[in-house]
DNA sequence: TTGTAAGCGTTATCAG
DNA sequence: CTGATAACGCTTACAA
């Protein structure tokens, strides 16, 4: 009963050559080895049924073939949109995937930074961390690592705005967001809310941005009063549709943006519980585009980033980076506008809101 | 500049101790070390910012400290959940997650086995998987190819109806979909159609089998003109919808079963496209209960499975097993009908249908 | 073209 | 309590 795995001495005493000839034949070295004792090994290996060590390869090679994808949930669509697209290029090209859920935690980010760099691995991709939080103290532990991290020779990707020394391919947040806004303002809207997102954490200040700009190129000055905090999550839009219900009817905006599509699910279903009638009452947009969002009932007018296309890219960024192939620091990933039903045009909104 | 991280020598070297006292202070040895050169290690270690190398330990402790979650597609919210519970658990534990998606592919999931098998991971955890289907050759394979891996002292956990040799943890599927199905009996419907998953697939079996069952044993001969082809996606749902809207009105079911959440967006929104009203032309359930169940108009009514405890549940029985603490093979998961707006009693549903 | 042997960074065994 | 040394399984100079 072996119930030990065959190691390469046991491939190379069985083929009768040296483990040196077997390695050479079993690594796919191009190193030349004679078609007879090639054939040999692979007979030998395949009747032993080797397996190699990754393991102790890695341990050799100093490189682990292990990517590593740093999000915020893997169970938000988001997220999970993009690390699927990290793991199909990372698997085909022989790299394992590691996901470390973060919750926007830096002390979570920290650790598991630690550990990856214990494991070696050769590439992180962070998504959706992004604070703009420098007074936290972690904060600077995390730089060191990361540092340290790419002085290893390990490469770093980020996906998201990152006030850190790292190449990044970000989403378009800003200009979405300034189209999106412009698209509410030619319907006619111009009382729009903005439902935010977690405090200091960039993408949500790019998109606030965004939208604050196209209203005032369009001369309206943006109200603060218009502004709901949320947290990226359905139950912030749920709060903020609270509020809304509060709001005496002359002050209530006849649009809201939602800083990303959960937050707007939220909303629209708030609303709905609070007797809002959809879009009639109000137009409500996303950012994101998740699969989910022309399922709604309206479905959501949104911003379309192609995620899984993110992570496929970051992927194949980090695989250019251990080559040192590539060059280019910062790119950014467009984002188009969806028209879909949310959206109204003003003159179609119910002034009268005494159904509610 | 020393880009190279330092490993235990330097670390003994500089506090002045071998290398074995050194590995016993770092390594949380219970191995007994002077309290003083304990000190000088750790400070040693702390001055040159040492980082174990895991891959070197994994190596010699023939254990990687490694949990695969093998899945159909990680962005599909069932997966993501179940991923989710799976890194809590494993990272709380010291371990790192990886996640493979094989798309339901045997080939694809073989290959994974078989990169896991090389990485010496110490737990794999399947879910969703679980094919009916003996015939295919990979079965063969990937039946091989786990005892293999069990063999080696790592722990294969099934959290979906598998018919493979190894322990198990299952939601009841067969159990929700009965209730559910009684549910819909009880509001007098007795025409029930079901969109049914991905062909071959066990759980999209035993939920049918349960749908049948209750059926049955309220003396209702199941219809199998009511049996709808679907995939476990949205697209699945909304051929269906198309289908039942070609129906010629006498022939319309009062009720849908989807097979699961996804199925039952799918149908929604495609009744939704074609004119129909909801849930006063139809009833709809799904399984699953997915965070969005709720957030759909109308709320879905469906099966919940608490998913991410499930991923937890996997996870610990991995680490179980693998202290060889766990002794049972096949446990059941409970599933909870949750009765929400989409299904309504059959003396509401609308038997005029000249709307539509 | 093949083989020998050193070493990747740890830990465990055995002597002191 | 501490230290030298042999593994773990693999790759790669360097020799032959």
């Amino acid at each position: 009963m072996t119930s030990e795995s065959p190691s390469i001495v046991d491939v190379a005493k069985k083929a009768g050559v040296s483990v040196a000839t077997a390695s050479r034949v079993m690594s796919g070295s191009t190193y030349p080895v004679s078609e007879g004792t090639r054939e040999k090994v692979l007979l030998a290996a395949r009747e032993l049924r080797y397996v190699p060590n990754s393991l102790a390869r890695s341990l050799k090679a100093q490189r682990s073939k292990l990517i590593a994808v740093l999000v915020g949930d893997n169970a938000d669509p988001y997220f999970a949109q993009v690390a699927r697209g990290v793991e199909e290029v990372a698997n085909s090209h022989g790299y394992l995937t590691i996901i470390c859920n973060t919750e926007r935690d830096p002390i979570r980010e920290l650790s598991y930074l630690q550990t990856l760099q214990d494991y070696r691995a050769d590439g992180i991709i962070f998504t959706g961390s992004g604070s703009d939080e420098t007074s936290v103290p972690e904060q600077l532990e995390i730089d060191d690592m990361i540092e340290k991290i790419q002085r290893r020779g390990a490469a770093i990707v980020m996906l998201s705005p990152h006030n850190l020394q790292a190449p990044s391919i970000q989403p378009d947040n800003l200009g979405g967001a300034y189209e999106l806004t412009r698209y509410l303002l030619e319907l006619g809207h111009t009382r729009i809310a903005f439902v935010t997102g977690p405090a200091n954490v960039t993408v949500a200040n790019q998109r606030l941005q965004g939208y604050r700009q196209a209203l005032t190129d369009s001369g309206i000055t943006p109200d603060d009063t218009l502004l709901f905090p949320g947290n990226f999550a359905q139950a912030g839009g749920e709060r903020a549709a609270a509020m809304l219900d509060q709001l005496p009817r002359e002050k209530r905006p006849s649009a809201v943006f939602a800083c990303n599509d959960e937050t707007a699910f939220g909303l629209m279903y708030g609303l709905h519980q609070h007797g809002w009638r959809l879009p009639e009452d109000i137009s409500i947009c996303g950012f994101g585009n998740l699969p989910m969002a022309r399922m709604v009932t309206p479905a959501l007018t949104t911003a379309n980033i192609s995620l899984r296309e993110l992570g496929r890219a970051g992927a194949q960024k980090i695989l250019a980076l251990l080559q040192h192939q590539d060059t280019t620091v910062q790119e950014t990933f467009p984002t188009t506008i969806v028209k879909r039903a949310s959206t109204i045009p003003f003159a179609h909104t119910t002034s009268d809101m005494d159904n509610k």
